[in-house]
RNA sequence: GGACCGGUAGUUCAGUUGGUUAGAAUGCCGGCCUGUCACGCCGGAGGUCGCGGGUUCGAGUCCCGUCCGGUCCGCCA
């Protein structure tokens, strides 16, 4: 049908005749001469229809935005003085010879320009109008590429593509599983994956030896801004590779890949463990584009009786630490409230602060609330070690050390962003030596990761002194995303039992849940690991963009529903009756009883 | 489960201590216009102020509830 997209046309292609298929974008009449810009995923192009073609200017007259034109014309370079420089074609146009309407349009109910920010609700609604938009287009054009490069870089490298089931078995460990019931197992459901790491293990059982799958994960949890109930991972696993050859493949993979499609080059990606990030950061993923840090202040502050904050004093468990913030002595008393209001999400009970207005004055040249709990010598010491500067602010965080990490850590990346003290560019790591397991909300332990990942010792030490256990567990972090995770899996049935064990899942409920994974373990498991990537995630990053929502081309609500198909909705008796399904109450009576 | 923000023409928004007929821009419709490019000019249509209740002589505005959208906490092995 046509012979070019619009947005391919430029001066090479004057007194070429070409054919154009697309929307109309915007349309200027003035009555002798119309201007239609026509619009298709490549670009715009301005066409021009004057009355030497009567018939075709009459229908030019009838086109409204939106209308599906094919268009047959002349490619022109503009007269001196109309050539658009705003324009990518804007050196050239086309005039139309013949125009055929494919299809009229409604009025579209928002206007697709980008000069008005309309609301998410009503793009969403109109999904497909919304991704007409050329910035939408973009986004969807440029996680096309990436899969494309990601999948270059795989298959070169050895990996196999292999699917894994999407029907699959409820896992009641994790996240909420999404359930499809099943007609021919009257009263039982099959699960859709939260992941497929069991079934690409069993592939490296079976001698794949490298797999990957661009897998659609599904999650019934609360969503947020990155975060959606079905999401996509890049999803890998290698077997007789260890966590240094792992790192180094994928590493290398990300690498190729900003390179490709984005023309950035991010070097070697520095490692550094999880505590270590924790202390310095406050965050498992921190964002290095900061330069920001959390200092330990504990020992100073232990001969302080705090009346202000609790610290180590009340709470062995506890951590005191500093974050000093370059020229934050402009701080308004309004910010430090609000932020002092930010770091309570998070559970903190306060946010001390000390303003360094002028060091060589001691301590007339300071401003805090808690300056009268500090003895001079403490706070001398302390402007030491914080290496304070003339305009700095420095706040304190003294409570539980997870509570001193997450609000603090929360609140580097705040005022950081407040302050414009996030630098530009990309800073990716590896967060390594995670621990096995950390304590649940009931004094149990909970993987970190998950049961499946192995421990840096021996089963026997691991039962020992499952605490103070690390695991092989890394995680690739960029500008305080995390991009991917992965480990090297336990592949000895023993090291799972035990694990198992220390989770509290009994023998029969470990066979219940994961017998096929244990038998398999014991057919020839091959030592492995892998790894996973968000896509999502990774598409974000590459095109800046804070919504997972807008790299999704149909995503769903915050309430997880859809509001261009009004997903999820009611199903039929007839339907229910097939699957053995009965509903408690109908719809209208949940909603009463509510 | 919780905190906060928002909901007024198709769209984006304004709307004073509660007070006459709820405005603007844009889009839309009609007319004019042969070089515009977010074209311009003239005219016109367009409202369940999310929904329900309450207070009041009177509610877009105040109160209660509820629904929807968003950001975050919990949750996401």
């Amino acid at each position: 049908m046509r012979s070019q997209y619009c947005g391919a046309l430029g001066t090479a292609n004057i007194d070429e005749t070409v054919t154009l298929c697309g929307w109309v974008d915007r349309r200027r009449d003035h009555g002798g001469v119309i201007f239609l810009d026509m619009r298709d995923r490549d670009g715009i192009v301005q066409v021009v229809f004057d009355p030497d073609t009567e018939e075709h200017f009459q229908r030019a007259d009838r086109v409204r935005g939106e209308y599906v034109l094919k268009v047959t014309g002349r490619v022109r370079a503009r007269a001196e003085g109309t050539v658009n420089p705003a324009m990518a074609t804007g050196e050239i146009e086309v005039l139309g010879k013949e125009l055929e309407i494919l299809n009229s349009a409604a009025t579209p109910p928002f206007q697709l320009d980008e000069y008005t920010a309309v609301g998410e609700d009503v793009r969403l609604h109109y999904r497909y109008m919304d991704l007409r938009r050329p910035e939408m287009q973009e986004k969807l054009v440029l996680r096309s590429r990436i899969t494309s490069a990601v999948r270059n870089f795989l298959d070169s490298n050895g990996f196999l593509d292999i699917e894994t089931p999407i029907l699959t078995r409820a896992t009641p460990e994790g996240a909420r599983d999404y359930l499809v019931p099943s007609r021919t197992h009257p009263g039982q459901f099959f699960a859709l994956p939260q992941s497929p790491q069991l079934f690409k293990q069993l592939l490296m059982v079976s001698g794949f030896d490298r797999y990957y799958q661009i897998a659609k994960c599904f999650r019934d949890e609360d969503l947020r801004a990155d975060r959606q109930p079905e999401f996509t991972q890049i999803d890998i696993e290698a077997s007789f590779l260890d966590e240094a050859a792992i790192m180094d493949i994928t590493e290398r993979m990300i690498r190729e890949l900003f390179q490709s499609v984005l023309s950035v080059e991010l070097g070697d990606f520095p490692h550094m463990p999880y505590a270590e990030a924790m202390t310095r950061y406050g965050s498992d993923k921190p964002d290095l584009r900061i330069d920001l840090e959390l200092v330990s202040v504990d020992d100073l502050m232990q001969q302080v009786d705090f009346k202000v904050f609790r610290g180590p004093a009340d709470d062995p468990a506890g951590r005191v630490a500093a974050l000093r913030v370059p020229g934050g002595a402009s701080i308004s008393r309004k910010e430090i409230d609000d932020y002092t209001k930010f770091v309570s999400i998070y559970g903190a009970r306060g946010l001390a602060w000390i303003k360094v207005n002028e060091l060589a004055a001691g301590i007339e040249g300071l401003q805090s609330p808690i300056l009268k709990f500090m003895p001079d010598e403490v706070v001398a010491q302390m402007m030491t070690r914080l290496e304070a500067q003339d305009g700095d602010i420095i706040f304190f965080g003294a409570d539980r050390t997870r509570i001193v990490n997450e609000s603090l850590g929360a609140l580097r990346v705040k005022v950081a962003e407040d302050q414009g003290l996030v630098s530009e560019g990309w800073a990716p790591l590896w967060v390594v030596d995670f621990p096995m397991f950390e304590e649940d909300s009931q004094g149990g332990l909970t993987p970190l990761h998950h049961p499946f990942t192995a421990p840096s010792c021996t089963p026997e030490e691991l039962a020992a002194d499952p605490e103070n256990t690390l695991s092989r567990a890394y995680d690739m972090v960029l500008n305080g995303t995390e991009l991917g995770g992965g480990s090297i899996r336990i592949h000895d049935r023993e090291m799972q039992e035990t694990v198992f064990k220390i989770l509290g899942i009994s023998d029969e409920e470990a066979e219940e849940k994961f017998g096929f994974l244990l038998k398999a373990l014991q057919y020839g498991a091959p030592p492995h690991g892998g790894l996973a990537f968000g896509l999502d995630r990774i598409v974000m990053l590459m095109t800046g963009t804070p919504s997972i929502r807008d790299v999704i081309a149909f995503p769903k609500t915050q309430s997880a529903h859809c509001v261009m198909t009004d997903a999820p909705g009611d199903v039929g008796a007839a339907q229910l009756r097939e699957l053995n399904i009965r509903l408690r109450q109908t719809p209208e009576e949940a909603a009463k009883d509510d």
